[in-house]
DNA sequence: AAGGGAGCCTGGCGGC
DNA sequence: TGCCGCCAGGCTCCCT
């Protein structure tokens, strides 16, 4: 599921429930998700405030009172729901009744919000995702963020950055932006609707980006804002919903109606002018869906 | 050194 | 209807 705007959606969704409250306890329906969760992890939650729920790539962070950081990866199936009502829910949402647990809840945190409760459940059949409890100081030296990339939303990314990072790369573009150590926080999806909406090959060597038609990034520039565009576009309908995604509040991203490439194999190009037609290759053992007609 | 493939898990879907 | 194989949004490790 998620990529970095779905993770920002659910930040947002999360962020009235938690930001700012206290979690009175923690609950863990098993001693793992893709990692054994750290020692005494209920423990050193319950009592402490969360003072600030951020977003780093695709990784959610809830800075705690106590000086410790919980860091939260969905994986490829995580997603969390809200339960209770503490009168700010979004309009539409659903309630459960109490203690209605479903398949594959494996955290519940139980957050006072004026006196009454609020449970954000966090839910992951295939346990792919992870969480982890570190010093707010040392998150950046955690082997998941020590040599992660820069933020694709955020003012480091431009085309000259962007040149340096892919100079010399033979390694296929579709490759290099998911590589999180270059760019962090672009998928699968993304990154094909940004190589479409660039007009440029998944297929193509990195590195002959850089100097196309010997003018420096003069395919760059519209590359870095097609994945500002598309990054945008989504996190402005909530994300996608592949599966089952929904947002915290039970309700589905729209995004995936918009997808120009993602999934469309075999369908006509949506390019103005163009007549060619979605096709599906494997790279690295992804699927990469591009138009060969206008995608060069 | 960099790129490709396997592996971690479960659920959903298409095909027979 | 039922079973089987294939596929999936992420990420790391190992091998070539």
């Amino acid at each position: 599921m998620p990529e970095l705007p779905e993770v920002e959606t659910v930040r947002r969704g999360l962020q009235p429930s938690m930001e700012g409250r206290i979690i009175k306890a923690v609950e863990l329906g098993r001693p793992d998700l893709r990692f054994p969760f750290p020692p005494d992890f209920a423990e050193r939650i319950a009592g402490t405030r969360i003072r600030e729920l951020a977003r780093r790539a695709k990784f959610l962070l809830g800075h705690l009172d106590s000086g410790e950081c919980l860091i939260m990866h969905l994986g490829m199936s995580g997603s969390f729901r809200i339960e209770g009502n503490a009168g700010h829910s979004a309009p539409g949402s659903f309630h459960y009744e109490r203690n209605d647990r479903k398949a594959h809840d494996h955290v519940i945190f139980h957050i006072d919000e004026n006196g009454t409760e609020t449970r954000v459940i966090y839910n992951d059949p295939r346990r792919f995702g992870f969480m982890d409890l570190v010093p707010s100081k040392q998150v950046q030296d955690h082997p998941f963020f020590a040599k992660m990339g820069i933020e694709p939303l955020g003012n480091a990314l431009s085309a000259e950055l962007l040149a340096k990072l892919l100079a010399g790369k033979a390694t296929p573009i579709k490759a290099a932006l998911l590589d999180q150590r270059v760019i962090a926080g672009l998928g699968n999806i993304y990154v094909c609707e940004a190589l479409h909406l660039a007009c440029i090959s998944p297929r193509r060597r990195a590195g002959s980006l850089v100097r196309a038609n010997g003018c420096p990034g003069s395919r760059l520039s519209p590359l870095v804002q097609a994945i500002r565009d598309v990054l945008n576009e989504a996190i402005a309908s909530g994300g996608s919903s592949l599966r089952d995604h929904r947002q915290t509040d039970g309700t589905l991203g729209y995004f995936q109606h918009q997808f120009k490439a993602y999934d469309r194999e075999g369908a006509a190009c949506t390019r103005k002018g163009c007549d060619g037609t979605i096709k599906r290759i494997v790279q690295s053992g992804r699927s990469s869906f591009y138009c060969p007609s206008c995608q060069r």
